[in-house]
DNA sequence: GTAATTGCAAATTCTTTGCACGGTC
DNA sequence: GACCGTGCAAAGAATTTGCAATTAC
């Protein structure tokens, strides 16, 4: 676990483009570190944040996921539903990653390994775009679902 | 040309499941058609049909992109840029086509191949993850673009 | 010290809903 | 005549903005 030193890092990305890392921005950066692996929106990290720090406000912390996804520490995502979530930026990651969304369960899975490699090569050769980055996300059933059905079925 | 067996479809598939063809959603209709390169907002749509029917409320308009999107017709895609765009699914198109979103000039080229039929093999055997659909789009710099920038740089 | 940052509340933007009216089979 | 669909206006949700007070460097 390196909470310390992905803090360390971001606070000079920080400092490097003339912000400054203030309490409010720590502690929101620290419940991103801590829920990596969800794909919390705006209003779920004010909670979250809120919790230890109750005198921080919401539009805090919109302005602070503004300034973190400029400085690509994290994503900015959509699934449809409506509203903005985000999504800590792999340490070094070049591409973003993919998703698993389930239709069924809602459940969102990641997918850390680039795909698109010769995809992107394609796309470069044959339609003559430049590609910095990539979004893509899986619609389907993931496979605790299909277990469950599957289960019903037999019964 | 067909917009004339795309209406008539349409209307089939609509009155399959219950719904009747209105003039309003008939003004939508068409003019999701004759935009179909587009990926038009909701608004947009409105300010569109109204050229011809001034009569058309914003509220028909969303509720028939609803229905039309329930029905998977059409499709709601959305581009970080906060609000929801539609965009017509291509005649027996089994997967979502692909979107180029050109990060300096911000149009929105399509690709109408599907180069994801491997990507997706790999998924369902690797994250045992039934692939029934993607969202896919690429972050670069369009053919335009890139060259407008090379010729700034001879200059 | 001072420019950046904050919290709050008000404003905006996009979208949905409630409801009385109109059209259709 | 029941029912679906409509327009309008009001409500709602997500996000942004203005501003006076506060804080980091």
């Amino acid at each position: 676990m390196n909470a310390m030193s992905a803090m360390k890092k971001t606070k000079q990305q920080l400092h490097e483009s003339g912000f400054k890392l203030t309490p409010q921005r720590e502690a929101t950066l620290l419940v991103l570190l801590e829920n990596e692996k969800e794909h919390l929106s705006a209003e779920e990290i004010f909670f979250l944040v809120k919790k230890k720090s109750p005198e921080i406000g919401l539009a805090t912390v919109y302005r602070t996921l503004e300034i973190l996804t400029e400085l690509k520490i994290i994503d900015k995502v959509s699934f449809n539903d409506g509203l903005a979530r985000y999504d800590l930026r792999k340490e070094g990651a070049k591409h973003f990653h993919h998703h698993l969304l389930c239709l069924n369960c809602g459940t969102i899975e990641e997918v850390e390994e680039d795909l698109l490699v010769e995809v992107e090569q394609v796309v470069e050769e044959r339609y003559h775009f430049l590609v910095k980055d990539h979004r893509l996300t899986f619609h389907g059933i993931c496979q605790e679902c299909a277990e469950k059905e599957k289960r019903n079925k037999t019964v």
